[in-house]
RNA sequence: GGAAGUUUAGCUCAGCUGGGAGAGCAUCUGCCCUACAAGCAGAGGGUCAUAGGUUCGAACCCUAUAACUUCCACCA
């Protein structure tokens, strides 16, 4: 088939993607003759659909696995979504709400599961879809969701596991509370965000005494319903005479004393702090201490209850007003001081939380924390960049126990059963039928589903098949690298160690790799408010899903945030079409040809230079990406790409190509094919599509690419010292093209180059392309340049160039030329005698270094010389 | 209140363990030379945020400062 002039994606990314499946290349089997090598995706939320971040994710755990196929691992990289229990069902009540005009309870708990299941079908099918578009080698043999049922047995033996062990505990705590989504949360799943307030100075008076009084500050004066103390510093002098004493709570008029605990602080406010250890953490340990009544004062929708006496029924914003208003009537008011303090908000729906005690499942966190903590510090997990384990230690030597439960209906039911005869709590893998206590059949299953993350937490080896001990488990875990947003490190990360931990007594994975957040040009978050989301589907519509990849990750960085810019999409696109064009160029000129073996041709040097330049190469990109330097790994196929092959070798081949030797032309189409071959195998993992596709077209190869063997570097051919050599002929001929752009010659002109060189040899073995490449028309070697008339010249590591131009010599431009020329020589002797008079440099360098600036100052001092030379004959 | 990151060419960003500043885009000049104008050749452009310090030598290490960004934190 022939290639088109141009790169078009569209033409064969799908049927390339098909042909992957179909031969079975992206299922990893268990092979005892072969390493593991195992990445679990990260399973996107089956909420909507793929956004940038996952296209860089799942773009940089593609290139990974790829190149770790090629390699000949059993490269495992396990695809999977996520019921996402919240924002999944955020979303369905609002789509039944606007389709059906009901209310999750209207429809009722059966009902609206299968609605939520229905979304679960259509939106997991579209983000594989999206994963597939992408090019992503994941196997599809192994996709998980999880609520699979795998994944529900693995929830289950988790939580029985840590229940049997006291790890999980049923307490009334106060926890966070949204009282949109109607549902606990955890610590991790408020965001906080400083909000101007004010500080309320009530005054509260002394029962007995009217004449006494303390003035409480507070930022939530609509919680006063539920004070049942105020508290003050036991050192504080202020209200020694006052503790123990009671004080009438305004507008309710009930007693609360007024109690000494530390947790008054002297310097702020007033120091004196209303208690309310329904509403607020601290509050609630203090009641605690002070065996203090909890009273709640709000329903779960954020208005107030009946303990509100007027206000029930009242939002609590609402109410905050009124009850200030009120306050002031009664001239309990004090002052109002303008404040700001962070509030808590929702992570899903961001409308404020609301601190309350309420009756909810932990889990004990600090057993936990230990051993995650130290397989961190120990380095049995890596995490990359290294600055993130900080962010890590930090979070986990200060978590606080995980609230659970949620008040939802979409995820994993809590397994614990209640028996209404006896009040006995029964907590089993299997659903009980009878309680085992009185035998009473009438058992009730607790209505909370847990925290989504307690069934991702489980992810690395709920997908294996834990708690079977399956053939995968034992082979695929623990797993090698776990790339993802450095934005779930706590959700996730932070969580999937402790549980590997505890529950397969191993690391769940080796190195984590955090990548940052795609922003969009202007560097501002992606977000659905903004609108400044672009789809991927869109951008591989246009440019391809290579030309997408390669915008995603040039350039970056493990743990550093990327801008998407259409430009870097479009370099892509160019790079790709270079690729394209110059594989184009080489299969065209192989047509027909019989495709010796490299190692049977006879090498020029220019062939020699870019084996050479292979293989650092091949070096480089394997460090690079084993380190997960993936940007990195690939500016150097860029360059090597672009500059070494395009731009060098290839044109330094036509002279072979065109010309009438038939052993010439052989050996540079064996290099030719054996380099591009080598270099699109290196590309592959980044530019699966396109190399695929070129590599199809390639004489002497068949099959896939995508399992061939990736390059090995083994030094085989050398040639450092061949390739350091042909660097002076590149040098000749970028000398010959600047000096001829300078005068203004036409590059189509050709010019006669008279050349003094030790190297006649060099030169004169790659005379073709040097005259092919400078536009030259002959090479003439001559002892002197003292008879030239009408010359420019130019001084090169390995030659002096004299070009005759006649009439476009300017004498003035010429001479101004060398002069400038012999400038800069004199300023490199001056750097490198600077260093060389300076004794502490020659004692404290290294020896090697001292050489080097002696060479280069003895060479310069040379090419001075031959630059004044030139200068005198000139004139 | 803690902690982290960033600051390098007009723009977006690389620069690994300290040893002569790089790329892409943009700009200027000239080119359709039988792979590629999504291209080729040549060129201009930087006190590497600021001030100190360590060192023979600092974009890189240390200290302070400034600006921007982010994360964590129950001060009512």
């Amino acid at each position: 088939m022939e290639m088109q002039k141009t790169y078009n994606p569209k033409e064969f990314e799908d049927r390339i993607y098909r042909e992957w499946c179909d031969h079975g290349y992206f299922h990893a089997e268990i092979s005892p003759d072969k390493v593991p090598f195992t990445i679990v995706m990260p399973p996107p939320n089956i909420t909507g659909q793929l956004h940038m971040g996952h296209a860089m994710d799942c773009t940089l755990q593609d290139t990974i696995i790829r190149f770790k196929r090629m390699q000949g691992y059993a490269a495992l990289w396990l695809p999977g979504t996520d019921h996402a229990a919240i924002a999944t069902e955020v979303k369905v009540v609002d789509y039944v709400r606007e389709t059906e005009g009901l209310t999750k309870e209207q429809l009722g708990r059966e009902e609206f599961l299968k609605r939520t299941w229905a979304w679960k079908e259509k939106y997991a099918g579209r983000i594989c879809d999206q994963l597939k578009k992408m090019g992503s080698s994941c196997d599809w043999d192994r996709l998980t969701f999880t609520m699979d049922e795998k994944c529900s047995k693995a929830v289950r033996e988790a939580f029985v596991n840590l229940y049997k062990k006291k790890l999980i505990y049923q307490g009334n705590r106060i926890i966070n509370w949204c009282p949109c989504c109607k549902t606990a949360l955890s610590d991790a799943e408020v965001e906080y965000a400083d909000e101007a307030s004010a500080f309320w100075h009530l005054r509260y008076y002394a029962k007995d005494d009217p004449s006494r009084s303390l003035v409480v500050a507070t930022t939530r004066p609509e919680t006063m319903f539920g004070d049942t103390a105020v508290a003050v510093n036991p050192a504080d002098p202020r209200y020694q005479d006052m503790i123990g004493k009671k004080v009438i709570l305004p507008i309710v008029e009930r007693e609360i004393p007024v109690v000494a605990d530390e947790h008054a602080d002297m310097e702020f406010g007033t120091g004196c702090v209303k208690i309310t250890p329904a509403h607020d953490p601290n509050d609630f340990e203090v009641g605690l201490r002070h065996h203090l009544p909890v009273v709640k004062v709000m329903n779960d929708d954020g208005t107030m209850n009946e303990e509100a006496g007027m206000f029930c029924g009242l939002d609590r914003y609402e109410c905050r007003k009124a009850v200030v208003a009120e306050l002031e009537k009664r001239g309990n008011l004090v002052k109002i001081e303008p404040h700001t303090h962070a509030v808590g908000h929702c992570y899903r729906c961001h409308s404020a939380v609301e601190p309350i005690a309420s009756k909810q499942w932990f889990v004990k966190m600090a057993p936990l924390a230990k051993p995650a903590i130290q397989a961190v510090m120990k380095n049995r997990i890596k995490i990359l960049p290294d600055r993130l384990s900080k962010v890590y230690y930090n979070w986990m030597e200060n978590v606080r126990d995980w609230c659970i439960s949620r008040q939802l209906w979409w995820g994993h039911r809590i397994p614990v059963w209640y028996c209404p005869d006896c009040g006995a709590t029964i907590c089993e893998k299997e659903d009980p039928t009878h309680c085992p206590a009185c035998g009473g059949a009438n058992l009730k299953q607790d209505e909370d589903v847990l925290d989504t993350w307690f069934s991702s937490a489980l992810w690395p080896f709920s997908t294996l098949g834990w708690p079977e001990k399956t053939p995968d488990l034992d082979y695929f875990y623990p797993t090698d690298v776990l790339v993802t947003g450095y934005d779930i490190i706590f959700f996730w990360v932070a969580r999937m160690i402790f549980s590997g931990i505890e529950h397969m007594k191993k690391i769940p994975f080796r190195d984590v790799l955090f990548h940052g957040i795609v922003r969009d040009e202007q560097g501002r978050k992606m977000s659905k408010s903004l609108g400044n989301g672009i789809d991927p589907l869109v951008v591989i519509d246009k440019y391809g899903a290579d030309s997408l990849r390669y915008s995603l990750i040039t350039g970056v960085a493990p743990g550093n945030d990327t801008r998407y810019t259409e430009a870097k999409v479009e370099a892509g696109r160019n790079f790709i079409n270079k690729i394209w064009n110059a594989s184009r160029f080489v299969i065209m000129n192989a047509e027909g040809r019989n495709i010796l073996p490299i190692e049977s041709v006879k090498l020029s040097s220019a062939d020699k230079w870019i084996v050479s330049k292979l293989e650092t190469c091949i070096k480089e990109v394997t460090l690079n990406l084993n380190k997960y330097e993936i940007g990195v790994a690939l500016s150097k196929l860029y360059d090597f790409m672009w500059d070494d092959f395009c731009d060098w070798y290839i044109e330094l081949t036509k002279p072979a190509l065109y010309g009438e030797d038939e052993a010439k032309k052989d050996g540079a189409i064996a290099v030719l094919c054996f380099v591009l071959e080598n270099a699109l195998k290196l590309l592959h993992p980044f530019l699966p599509f396109v190399t695929e596709e070129i590599y199809a077209h390639l004489p002497e190869t068949s099959g896939s690419i995508m399992v061939a063997d990736f390059p090995h570097y083994n030094a085989k051919f050398g040639y450092k010292k061949e390739a350091a050599a042909f660097e002076g002929v590149k040098e000749i001929i970028q000398a010959v093209r600047a000096v001829k752009t300078e005068v203004g010659c036409l590059p189509s002109k050709k010019v006669e180059l008279f050349i003094v060189s030790d190297a006649r040899r060099l030169i004169h073995a790659n005379e073709a392309s040097i005259l092919k490449l400078a536009g030259a028309s002959a090479i003439r070697f001559i002892e002197s340049s003292e008879n030239l008339p009408k010359v420019v010249s130019k001084v090169c590591d390995i030659a002096q160039i004299y070009i005759p131009l006649g009439e476009l010599v300017d004498f003035e431009k010429e001479k101004a030329r060398l002069e400038g020329e012999c400038e800069r020589i004199l300023g490199e002797i001056a750097r490198a005698e600077g260093k060389l008079n300076n004794q502490n440099f020659l004692l404290k360098a290294p020896k090697k270094l001292v050489e080097d600036e002696r060479a280069k100052r003895d060479k310069y001092a040379d090419m001075l010389e031959k630059v004044r030379k030139q200068l005198k004959d000139f004139e």
